[in-house]
DNA sequence: CTTGAAACCTAACGACCGTTAAGTAGGTAT
DNA sequence: ATACCTACTTAACGGTCGTTAGGTTTCAAG
């Protein structure tokens, strides 16, 4: 249950307005693009005092990373464990998912752009780490899914990843457009994940089956 | 069949090996991070014989970018109208696609990373527009399947963003991983269509309903 | 009243960035 | 011979970046 090394959260109040400075900057122009003197100058203090109580930027951005995903990891397992049965399931993923990132949108903005967007040494295989976490708790569910026939047609690594294409590039496109909050609805949610189960084609159905996923 | 304006090719030996290098490097690191000076570099030329063909590094960018969907776009088109049916055409959409991103990583690496990474002032735009294209495309092939009643649970860009979200994302993410010429294969995108068609689920046939796509 | 740690400041550091001014070698047309 | 164009060169320009050395305020503990 636990997700990477555990952080402290943001004690100070400066701290917390830093990160929160830092989070609404890097979700709008990304990790690079974000100048530390941008982030300094809209929490009002200089820069000593970022380098205070983070050790560098690399540090700052992880912090807040691990801060709100955290937040969203515990969220989501709890959702899981609260609800049975895989179609369920993963309706209450996608639609936890679309209400804590419209709740928040610059969190699934800084994610999936600095996660999808081009690799950042030092930040991509924390992302990719921290994904990962995201990723199982779906293929479990899909596991489960494949083991109780309740769905078929490829390995749960594959279709987790299906499902992940849908579910993330959603967020990662709706939340970049005005108004997120009216476009991730619970509505919209539930019919991805129709999709996903019983698709759009109205013809007869075919059988599905997807190639093994080849790690490495 | 347009485009956007027609930028002329690289006629010049140096200026395609100075595209070359730039893909090679904008694809590897993202536009930010790769400097005009690996570029001219790894070409084996100075500074100002970059700034000789193109005006600036956007310029450069946008050139490269144009290049490239130029090919892609002409293929996508060509693939469609030699295709009858609207299963037929996105399985052939889909193939198309992933041969041609197969056959060089490089190119889809810089596409989708540029897209769903961080905006990026005067490229974003541009990305959008071209993007656009290639998006259309989907939509007005899934169009004529709602049309024909191939297909049904939604308007056509809606569904065209799911298909859209499954290609693309899959594309952006086993482009990145080694030998992706083993991952991109003809099986994973029919499987993938099948999906999209038939959904998953082994229980009995929930109806699909999207809720409409709301623009703006 | 002193000590010392926490929370900040001013002012700079070196490195890298995209870009360009100014000049030159080589071929071609007049 | 001269003028001109293409394809380059050397050598800098001003700017922004992340980071830090070193000093100051605040305030609670001894």
């Amino acid at each position: 249950m636990t997700t990477l090394e555990t952080v402290r959260p943001p004690t100070n109040d400066t701290e917390e307005r830093l990160l929160d400075a830092a989070l609404t900057l890097f979700a709008e122009k990304g990790y690079e693009a974000a100048s530390v003197r941008e982030i300094i100058e809209a929490t009002g203090v200089t820069r000593p005092v970022l380098y205070y109580y983070c050790s560098s930027k690399e540090d700052l951005f992880k912090r807040l990373v691990h801060w709100k995903h955290d937040e969203a990891y515990r969220e989501l397992t709890k959702t899981v464990t609260d609800t049975k049965g895989c179609a369920n399931r993963l309706r209450a993923i996608m639609r936890g998912s679309f209400a804590f990132c419209a709740t928040d949108p610059r969190v699934p903005r800084l994610m999936f752009q600095t996660h999808f967007g081009p690799t950042i040494p030092g930040i991509a295989e924390f992302m990719t780490e921290v994904a990962k976490l995201r990723f199982l708790i779906v293929q479990q569910v899909i596991q489960d899914g494949l083991d109780g026939k309740e769905m078929s047609g490829g390995d749960a690594a594959s279709l987790s990843l299906i499902f992940c294409c849908i579910m993330d590039q959603h967020i990662n496109v709706l939340a970049r457009l005005p108004k997120p909050k009216k476009r991730l609805t619970i509505e919209l949610a539930d019919s991805l994940v129709d999709v996903f189960l019983y698709g759009v084609g109205s013809g007869k159905r075919a059988p599905v089956s997807l190639p093994p996923f080849a790690a490495g």
